[in-house]
DNA sequence: AAGTGGACCTGCTAGC
DNA sequence: TGCTAGCAGGTCCACT
């Protein structure tokens, strides 16, 4: 489900609530991808300092360390003073004098993992081989260029792989390519300095808008009060294959690269 | 060492 | 109506 705009949309629905709130219980559900690496217990009476994001993933530093929570393909968060029995896909619970941050994961391909540090433990392991934040001013069309030139891939795999460039999943690798008019085939290190540019530029304002918009919600998306997103009705070729591209009226085609849909305008793109 | 295919798990929908 | 196959927003890991 959630790329980095749905986890920022989330992020910042929750993180100043939560700010300060000392945990007075956990509970866990069905495990997730990994284990938590410690007791619940542990984490009893200690602060949330911040809610922090990097990538996908967000960190919740706490006294003794932090929680590194990843939502997969189908997690979402909610934060309330007061939430429900936990239902079947409720897998996590973080009960704090502020309220309860709840994690709810149908497909339990998310996480929630202790680490001693976010440059420590598990947390350090899953986070050393991302690349740069699409919003920092290091990601730029001469980075870009510089990663891609190390692939000779599809660059919609490098765009996904995540270690030039954080943040773009499925849906907005798709629609930053038909902004920067590349075909997701085209192979990485064959794009010339000047495409990387208009690339560069397409992933940073296709999340930005995204952002905007409070994410996309394709089919349960909401952010930490239940508010869903508005991206998907402005996606341009994302779920629209057969229909007419919104710039040029070809027909919207659909191919499958690495298991994973791709969608694009045959016209507006190019190798 | 980059590229690939499989794995994890459940729910929903289209099609027969 | 009911079953089945195929698909879904992520990413790690083993293998070539």
């Amino acid at each position: 489900m959630p790329e980095l705009p749905e986890v920022e949309v989330t992020r910042l629905s929750f993180a100043r609530r939560i700010l300060g709130g000392r945990v007075t219980a956990v509970r866990l559900g069905k495990p997730l991808r990994w284990p938590m690496g410690c007791a619940g217990e542990s984490l009893l009476g200690q602060t949330v300092g911040a809610v922090i994001r990097r990538g996908k993933y967000l960190w919740l530093p706490l006294e003794g360390g932090g929680l590194l929570m990843h939502l997969g393909m189908s997690g979402s968060l909610r934060f309330a003073d007061h939430v429900a029995p936990p239902g079947a896909h409720d897998h996590f619970d973080l009960v704090t004098t502020r309220g309860t941050l709840r994690l709810t994961d149908p497909r339990r391909f998310g996480a929630v993992v202790w680490s001693p540090a976010i440059d420590a433990g598990t947390a350090a392991r899953l986070l050393s081989g991302l690349g740069l934040e699409p919003f920092d001013p290091a990601f730029s069309g001469a980075s870009l260029h510089a990663g891609l030139r190390r692939r000779r891939g599809a660059v919609k795999l490098a765009l996904l792989a995540g270690d030039i460039v954080v943040g773009a999943g499925n849906i907005y690798a798709s629609e930053a390519l038909f902004a920067a008019g590349i075909d997701p085939r085209a192979r990485s290190n064959t794009l010339s300095r000047p495409r990387c540019e208009r690339l560069a530029i397409a992933v940073r304002d296709t999340l930005a808008r995204a952002l905007e918009l409070g994410g996309s919600t394709l089919r349960d998306f909401r952010d930490a009060h239940g508010v869903a997103g508005d991206f998907q009705n402005e996606a341009r070729v994302y779920g629209r294959e057969g229909e007419p591209c919104r710039v040029c009226g070809a027909r919207v085609r659909r191919i499958v690269q690495a298991q994973r849909a791709s969608y694009f305008c045959p016209r507006c793109q190019r190798r």
